[in-house]
DNA sequence: ACTGTTCCTCTTTTT
DNA sequence: GAGGAACAGT
C-alpha cells in the first residue's frame, strides 16, 4: 500500500480545510442560481450542460473549492480531470485564488493523459511495463509501425503505415486491445490489421514504452483485471469532476465509470454542441447517455452567457438549431445589442487576406464610430491550418504583428527531438527508437549497411541496440571509420548513464556534457545554413527548460505530455488559430474565413462521417461564433489557391443558415464590373466554374438583395489546368473514383488523361485524372 | 556513405 | 507549393 504514502502528504492541506469548514462561504455570492446549484449539489451523478461563455469553468472551480471547504474532501482526494494542460492549469490556479493559496495543490488534477501516467507508473507490471517506461509520440509511433510493416513486406505505398497508425489509434480510443478487436474490423489494413497491431503491442513492451493511447487503455485493462487496485482508487477518489465530457472517448468513459462506480460521485461538465472532436474519437454519445449510465442523475443547464451580444448569440443559435438531437440549451444575454454579425464575400483568398488586414488595422485606429481596439483583442479562426499561410504572407508585408497558436510546437522540432533522443538513450536504454535517430547524428559514418548490422545483431540476442553495438564491436563485426566512431558513442552513452544515475550531479550540466560530447552542438555550429543559429538558440533554452526539473526523468515525462505551447514573446499582436485550437478561448472581434462548401463544412469531413460530419462541422461554426464577444465577421472567398491550384467554391451552407436579421452584408471590395467576364475563354471548365459561381447561393442572394443590388461580376477563370492528352491515365474502366468536388463515382470513358466519370451524385462528367483519387480500399 | 535530384502526396482538426 | 521519400549520381 506503498503508494498511497504519497497521497497521505498532503494531510496538512485538509487541516486548513477543515479550519476553513466553519467559517461563511462568501465565495457562493458570485453565482447565478444555475451555477449554484451546479455548485451545491455535490452528491450524486450531475451532469452540467454549459453552454458558451456561461461561467463554467467558475462553477467548477467554485465545486471543487465547495468540497473542501464543507469538508467532503481533502485536496488529494479530488480527481479532477480535463483535456488540456492549459484547462488544468488554469482551474489549479483559480481554486489556489479562491481557497487564498492555503491549499498546497491538487495532485489529482490534470489531463486525462496526465494522471493515467502518474497511475500507470504504479501499476506499470501489470501490463507487462517498467515503471519508467517512456512515452512515443506521434513520430516514434509511426517510425515503429513502418519497420513492422516493412518486416511483413507489405507495400508502405498502398498500405500507408500512417493508415494502420490511425486504425490502431482508433481501435485504442475504443479502449480495444488487440484480442478484443471487433471481427467486423477483422479486413481492415489488408486483412493484416489485428495482426500487425498485436505486433506492435508486444514490440512496444519489448521497448519499455506506451503511446498516447495506451496510456489510458492500459489503465483500463488493470481496472478491469485487477478489481483490487480499482477499489483502492475508487475509494480513495471520493469525488470526481470531468471538464468537457462531451469530448471523452469510449476509453475515457470506461475509465471514468470505472472509477465513478460505487459512490457514483461524479460531476461531468460539458456542452454537446461544442463537440468537435469526433474524428478522434470523442462520443458525443457519452454526453446525451449520461443519465441513462447515471440514473438519477441531476442535470443542470448553464445558459445565461456571458461573453456575447445578442446578435452574436442569435446568429450561433441559428446556426447550430439545424442539428439534430441536442440535449437543448437557449443561451441568453443581459448584453447590450451590439453589431450584428458581418457577412462579406471575397474573390479570393488573397484579397480575403488582405480584407481582414485592412479591417483589422482601421479597427486598431478605431473607425465607424467604434473605440480603438488593441491587436490582442481580435483573432482569426480558420477551418484547416493551410489557411493560415495567405494571412502570414500578407501580415508580413503590411507588417502586422500576429500569433499563431498551436503551430509547430516547440517540442517537436528536430533538433529538440534530437537533443531529446539523446537523453532518452541515456536514461532509458531499451528505447531502440531514440538510439535509431541519434546513432548517425551527427554524422558518423554509419550508414544503412552498418545500422543494419546492428539491428540484426541486437535481435540475433535478443538485446536493445546499445547492446547490440557493443557486442558488434566486441567481435570487430563493423568496419572502416564507422567503428571507432560508434566506440566512442557507445563509451559516452556508457559515461553519461553513470553520471546520471549519481544523484550529485547536476543534471542541466549533464545535458550539455552529452549535447557537447556527442558532437551534437559541433554539428549546427558548423552548420552554415541560415537555420543553424536558430537551432542553437532552441537547444540553449531546451537546456534552460531543464532547471524547472528534478532529472532529465522528469523533465522527458514533462516534454511528452505537454502538448500545448506558451511562447508569450509579449506585443500586442493579432492570434491566428484553428477553430479547435480556439474552443475556450474568447476574443472581442473575431474573423471566421474560409465559408466555403469543402472548406468548411470539410469535404473530407463530410464524405468520411456524412451527416455526422456535418453536424460536427456545424458544431464548429458554432464554437467559432461564439468565440466573439462584440464584433463577430464571416467571410468566403470565390477562387482559392488549394494544392497550389485555383478552385472556385460555393459560400458555406452554414452562410444560409444565418439568421438574416443578426447578419448585416458588408460590400465586396473588388467587384470590378465584370471586366474578367468579357475575357474568360469557352470552356467546359469554364461553365464549371461559372456554376460555382460565389453569387449563387440562396443565402448569399437573400441576403444581397436586402443590402440592396450591386453588380455583380463572375469569377475568375480557373488558372492552370492543363490537359496532357500523352499522358496514361492509371486508372481503368469502371474503376471507383473519388473527386474533391463531386465525390464518388465510377469511371465510365478514358480519354489519354481526360476521363469521363458518372458520379453517384454529380451525373457524368469530364474529369482529367489528377483531380481523381482511386477508392477501392475506403478505410472505414 | 552522402548529396542532390525528382517525384509524389498532401490538408482537417491534436491529447 | 512544400516537404518527404525514393532514386540516382558522386
Amino acid at each position: 500500500m506503498s503508494s498511497f504514502d504519497e497521497m497521505d502528504a498532503f494531510e496538512g492541506a485538509s487541516l486548513s480545510a477543515r479550519a476553513m469548514a466553519a467559517r461563511p462561504q462568501p465565495y457562493l455570492d458570485g453565482l447565478n442560481p444555475a451555477q449554484r446549484a451546479a455548485v451545491e449539489q455535490l452528491d450524486g451523478p450531475v451532469l452540467m450542460l454549459a453552454g458558451a461563455g456561461t461561467g463554467k469553468t467558475k462553477a467548477l472551480t467554485t465545486r471543487i473549492v465547495h468540497l473542501m471547504v464543507t469538508g467532503r474532501a481533502r485536496p488529494n482526494e479530488v480527481l479532477a480531470v480535463t483535456f488540456t494542460n492549459k484547462a488544468a492549469r488554469e482551474m489549479k490556479n483559480r481554486v489556489g485564488q479562491m481557497l487564498g493559496q492555503q491549499v498546497e495543490g491538487m495532485p489529482w488534477l490534470g489531463t486525462f493523459h496526465a494522471i493515467c501516467v502518474k497511475l500507470l507508473r504504479r501499476h506499470a507490471e501489470l501490463v507487462g511495463l517498467k515503471s519508467n517506461f517512456t512515452i512515443l509520440d506521434t513520430d516514434d509511433q509511426l517510425r515503429l509501425l513502418k519497420q513492422l510493416v516493412a518486416a511483413e513486406n507489405i507495400d508502405d505505398k498502398r498500405w500507408p503505415a500512417r493508415m494502420l497508425s490511425g486504425i490502431i489509434d482508433n481501435w485504442k480510443n475504443r479502449a480495444l486491445t488487440p484480442e478484443k478487436v471487433p471481427a467486423a474490423d477483422a479486413g481492415l489494413y489488408n486483412n493484416r490489421g489485428t495482426e500487425i497491431y498485436d505486433q506492435y503491442q508486444r514490440r512496444l513492451k519489448e521497448l519499455n514504452a506506451c503511446d498516447f493511447g495506451d496510456l489510458l487503455l492500459h489503465m483500463v485493462t488493470i481496472f478491469q483485471r485487477h478489481p483490487d487496485v480499482l477499489e483502492q482508487y475508487q475509494r480513495w477518489f471520493r469525488y470526481i469532476l470531468v471538464d468537457e465530457y462531451q469530448d471523452t472517448n469510449v476509453a475515457q468513459y470506461l475509465w471514468l465509470r470505472l472509477l465513478a462506480q460505487g459512490h457514483r460521485n461524479i460531476c461531468c461538465v460539458g456542452d454537446d454542441d461544442q463537440s468537435i472532436y469526433g474524428w478522434r474519437g470523442a462520443e458525443v454519445g457519452n454526453i446525451l447517455r449520461f443519465e441513462t449510465d447515471f440514473p438519477g442523475a441531476h442535470v443542470v443547464k448553464l445558459e445565461q452567457n456571458y461573453r456575447s451580444t445578442p446578435h452574436i448569440l442569435a446568429a450561433a443559435s441559428g446556426v447550430i438549431a439545424g442539428n439534430e438531437g441536442r440535449l437543448g440549451k437557449t443561451l441568453w444575454t443581459e448584453a447590450e445589442e451590439g453589431e450584428k454579425v458581418r457577412l462579406i464575400g471575397h474573390w479570393d483568398g488573397e484579397e480575403e487576406a488582405r480584407w481582414i488586414g485592412e479591417e483589422i488595422e482601421a479597427m486598431q485606429r478605431g473607425t465607424r464610430g467604434m473605440d480603438a481596439m488593441g491587436l490582442d483583442s481580435m483573432a482569426i479562426l480558420v477551418r484547416a491550418s493551410h489557411q493560415m499561410r495567405a494571412f502570414e504572407d500578407r501580415f508580413l508585408t503590411i507588417g502586422l504583428p500576429y500569433r499563431v497558436i498551436g503551430g509547430p510546437r516547440f517540442y517537436e522540432r528536430l533538433e529538440i527531438r534530437d537533443a531529446m533522443a539523446y537523453f532518452r538513450v541515456v536514461t532509458s536504454p531499451d528505447d531502440d527508437l531514440a538510439f535509431e535517430r541519434i546513432v548517425n547524428t551527427p554524422k558518423r559514418g554509419l550508414g544503412n549497411v552498418a545500422q543494419q548490422k546492428i539491428q540484426t545483431t541486437a535481435r540475433e540476442h535478443g538485446v536493445n541496440l546499445v547492446e547490440g553495438a557493443r557486442i558488434l564491436l566486441a567481435h570487430d563485426g563493423i568496419g572502416g571509420k564507422g567503428a571507432a566512431q560508434l566506440r566512442q558513442l557507445i563509451e559516452g552513452i556508457d559515461r553519461w548513464g553513470r553520471r546520471a544515475a549519481d544523484d550529485g550531479s547536476s543534471h542541466v550540466e549533464l545535458a550539455e556534457i552529452i549535447l557537447d560530447e556527442s558532437g551534437y552542438t559541433g554539428m549546427w555550429q558548423n552548420d552554415k545554413t541560415p537555420e543553424a543559429p536558430g537551432r542553437l538558440d532552441n537547444l540553449k533554452e531546451l537546456v534552460k527548460a531543464l532547471e524547472q526539473f528534478e532529472n532529465l526523468q522528469g523533465f522527458l515525462e514533462h516534454v511528452s505530455l505537454i502538448m500545448d505551447n506558451e511562447s508569450d514573446d509579449g506585443g500586442e499582436k493579432v492570434s491566428i488559430m484553428t477553430l479547435h485550437a480556439a474552443k475556450g478561448l474568447e476574443f472581442p472581434a473575431v474573423f471566421l474565413p474560409g465559408w466555403e462548401d469543402g472548406l468548411f463544412p470539410s469535404q473530407r469531413s463530410m464524405d468520411e462521417s456524412g451527416i455526422k460530419g456535418l453536424e460536427e462541422e456545424r458544431r464548429l461554426a458554432y464554437v467559432g461564433i461564439t468565440r466573439a464577444e462584440e464584433l463577430c465577421t464571416i467571410s468566403f472567398a470565390g477562387n482559392r489557391m488549394v494544392f497550389g491550384q485555383w478552385q472556385s467554391a460555393m459560400p458555406s451552407r452554414f452562410i444560409d443558415e444565418l439568421p438574416e436579421d443578426h447578419v448585416e452584408v458588408l460590400t465586396p471590395p473588388g467587384l470590378y464590373g465584370g471586366s474578367f467576364g468579357a475575357a474568360m475563354p469557352k470552356s467546359t471548365l469554364h461553365e464549371a466554374a461559372a456554376e460555382a459561381n460565389v453569387y449563387n447561393s440562396p443565402g448569399w442572394r437573400r441576403l444581397q438583395a436586402r443590402a440592396g443590388e450591386r453588380g455583380i461580376s463572375q469569377p475568375r477563370e480557373q488558372r492552370n489546368v492543363t490537359i496532357d492528352m500523352q499522358a496514361v491515365s492509371s486508372f481503368v474502366m469502371g474503376e471507383r473514383v473519388f473527386h474533391q468536388k463531386f465525390g464518388y463515382g465510377a469511371i465510365i470513358g478514358i480519354e489519354g488523361d481526360k476521363l469521363e466519370v458518372d458520379f453517384e451524385k454529380a451525373g457524368v462528367k469530364k474529369v482529367v485524372s489528377r483531380f481523381l483519387s482511386g477508392c477501392d480500399d475506403v478505410p472505414f
